[in-house]
DNA sequence: AGTAACTTTCCTGATT
DNA sequence: CAATCAGGAAAGTTAC
């Protein structure tokens, strides 16, 4: 059951998630307010999201919580340029992090790297992390005081991490603010669904995977090989697949 | 270090 | 014709 309310419950907005305070503050002059989509219903925090599904609203989120926890000084962030999605964010390389905020471009590339790979448990769960952190942030003369366990989340393990192709699927299926259309549900009680995009999805699974040579053929092939385990059974239609009794999670009732 | 499960890559051929 | 589906084969990756 645990890994089936994997993105909604993610992190409780609790602790660390202080609202906007010094954010409104900060950004209170019109020139560094681009307006961006307002919240959906599905209100979901940052840290509730996987970073390549971000909303712009997500990546202000995080870059709020990364000036106040790492004391960054927010006049070096050119504001405009991190206005994008977290699909976007995520491809941007670090040197355009470093054009869009200099030295603490870089940092803010580390932190989301590290975030991509580890989730968001890389902020507590091991020494090696802390001190790579620490390491990295003494090269750089930052400061790393806001990084302290009670600013994290003792229930922050989640399948943020777990990589399985069908629980990327179903999680993206759960999370239409997300999906972006990628996929949609066609019988929701039983599980079938349909790949509406399906280079978006290729693109989407390449990047949780840092592959950036996935393509939609070769992730079918991978969604075929679930059809032997009970994950998905086949639907006689293009691009349609429907989640088999082995799989779990996806079930609203049961959510 | 070995293994099993899972994923990626490539391929041939069929279907829509 | 292009996109997708079906799987076999083999190599690569990851978790334990």
């Amino acid at each position: 059951m645990l890994d089936s309310v994997t993105h909604s419950t993610f992190l409780p907005n609790t602790s660390f998630c202080d609202p906007l305070m010094s954010w409104t503050d900060l950004f209170s002059n019109e020139e560094y307010y681009p307006a961006f989509e307002h919240q959906t219903a599905c209100d979901s925090y940052w840290t509730s999201v996987h970073p390549e599904y971000w909303t712009k609203r997500h990546v202000w989120e995080w870059l709020q919580f990364c000036c106040d926890q790492y004391k960054l000084d927010a006049n070096c962030i050119s504001f405009c340029h991190f206005n994008v999605s977290g699909l976007q964010l995520c491809s941007m390389t670090q040197e355009e992090f470093v054009e869009a905020a200099g030295i603490c471009g870089e940092y803010l590339y580390f932190i989301l790297q590290n975030i991509r790979s580890q989730g968001y448990s890389f902020f507590t769960d091991t020494e090696e992390t802390k001190a790579a952190i620490k390491d990295y942030a003494d090269s750089n003369c930052l400061k790393t005081s806001g990084i302290k366990s009670q600013d994290c989340h003792s229930q922050s393990r989640t399948s943020l991490q777990s990589s399985h192709l069908w629980e990327f699927v179903r999680d993206l299926l759960l999370s239409p603010e997300e999906n972006c259309g990628i996929l949609e549900w066609e019988d929701r009680e039983q599980g079938i669904f349909r790949v509406v995009k399906s280079e978006a999805l290729a693109k989407m699974w390449g990047q949780r995977k840092k592959n950036d040579r996935m393509t939609y053929e070769k992730l079918s092939r991978a969604l075929r090989y679930y059809y032997k385990t009970g994950i998905l059974e086949r639907v006689d239609r293009r691009l349609v697949y429907k989640f088999g009794k082995n799989a779990h999670g996806w079930q609203e009732d049961k959510l």
